[in-house]
DNA sequence: CCCAACATGTAAGGGGTTACATGATTTT
DNA sequence: AAAATCATGTAACCCCTTACATGTTGGG
């Protein structure tokens, strides 16, 4: 891949398991050079233009091996939506509907997206996913298939967890509206902490 | 708060919604004040210990309120677990099955952790919940504590799409190694991208 | 008396974001 | 000819982490 080609690849799907700006990925790419993960080969492009190739060398890939292999680190969470959420006394209900209906809008079009490359895998159309089984025996594609599938679903699941659970907040709070209809006046929280 | 309760609060499970270290604690509350959004009240512990305890100001209020009512930004997110999981063909199966068995260990901690503080918040027997309602009218405090659980909910269902999802992993796991128990020899991948 | 918990910091550095910057090539 | 996309960068800054640092108080 180019750098160009890294900085695309993340703001597609994959871009919700990991993403990087353009202005991380080209210094990335140098130091790893160094590092002797990599190595480039640069090829022009038309008559000025030149476009830097990046090849995973030997110490790349096993580098990436130890890192598949390693244990994962759980490090603290910091997370705006529930966080909020857990606040939700101190907005304004209009507010909490439109937070929960962002919320569903936003894990919807995610759970879609995951759905869309869930098929491409599924019938071996993703380019990406061909490009990298060309270089595995045959035997070992539907093995390396369903780890793929297998992550996404789990991003699926996840989402429709959030969906699930925003949806049972607008229920919440159309309860709430109900049992305040005939109500009047300034709901804010009161002076103290 | 002191600086030292808002660093013990953020070790509790609360600490897996939003944490901070104390390093990032103490600054950020002089920062805070220096903004106006706080107050301080520095008492005397024993001879010559002293404690500094923070109060929110009106400002702070106002800051906090804009703040729930602001519709959240939903940045492009990094998943080291689902990345890894994405490429477990480069892992050994002993290390997929430890990595599913970890994530399964941690989010039942998790969800837990939550049910926990959800019993203790619709007992009201959570001390900064009952301070917190003190400062309600009576007639708002089931709206506050539904609020509450509403968040904490959430973040169990969607440690339970966790757990779930690597259970499924493991099952997927057990397939494999099925299918593959009268092979031999090395899997890895081969030499390309 | 010692150790755990209380209490509050500083300092260095890394990783990442935002903004700025530039030029070539391809498409409309 | 203009706009979009390709392609690659620099610079400043901020947030955060890790590590270091120090002293107090209360309980066993």
């Amino acid at each position: 891949m180019t750098g160009y080609e890294a900085y695309k690849y993340f703001q597609t799907s994959v871009g919700y398991v990991w993403h990087a700006p353009d202005s991380q990925i080209y210094p990335e790419l140098r130091r790893m050079e160094a590092d002797g993960l990599l190595e480039s080969k640069e090829t022009p492009m038309g008559k000025k233009g030149k476009r830097k190739t990046y090849y995973i060398t030997d110490a790349g890939r096993e580098d990436f091996r130890r890192w598949v292999n390693e244990p994962a680190e759980y490090v603290r969470e910091r997370d705006p939506v529930h966080l909020r959420a857990a606040y939700f006394e101190w907005a304004e209900p209009d507010n909490i509907r439109q937070h929960l209906l962002t919320h569903i809008e936003y894990h919807e079009s995610r759970i879609s997206q995951w759905q869309d490359l869930v098929v491409e895998i599924v019938n071996r159309s993703n380019p990406t996913l061909i490009q990298r089984l060309e270089s595995y025996p045959e035997d070992q594609w539907q093995k390396i298939i369903d780890y793929k599938i297998f992550a996404y679903e789990g991003m699926i699941a996840r989402s429709r967890a959030e969906v699930a659970w925003a949806q049972k907040g607008l229920d919440t709070l159309h309860g709430l509206a109900d049992s305040m209809e005939h109500m009047d006046g300034d709901f804010s929280p009161g002076v103290r902490t």
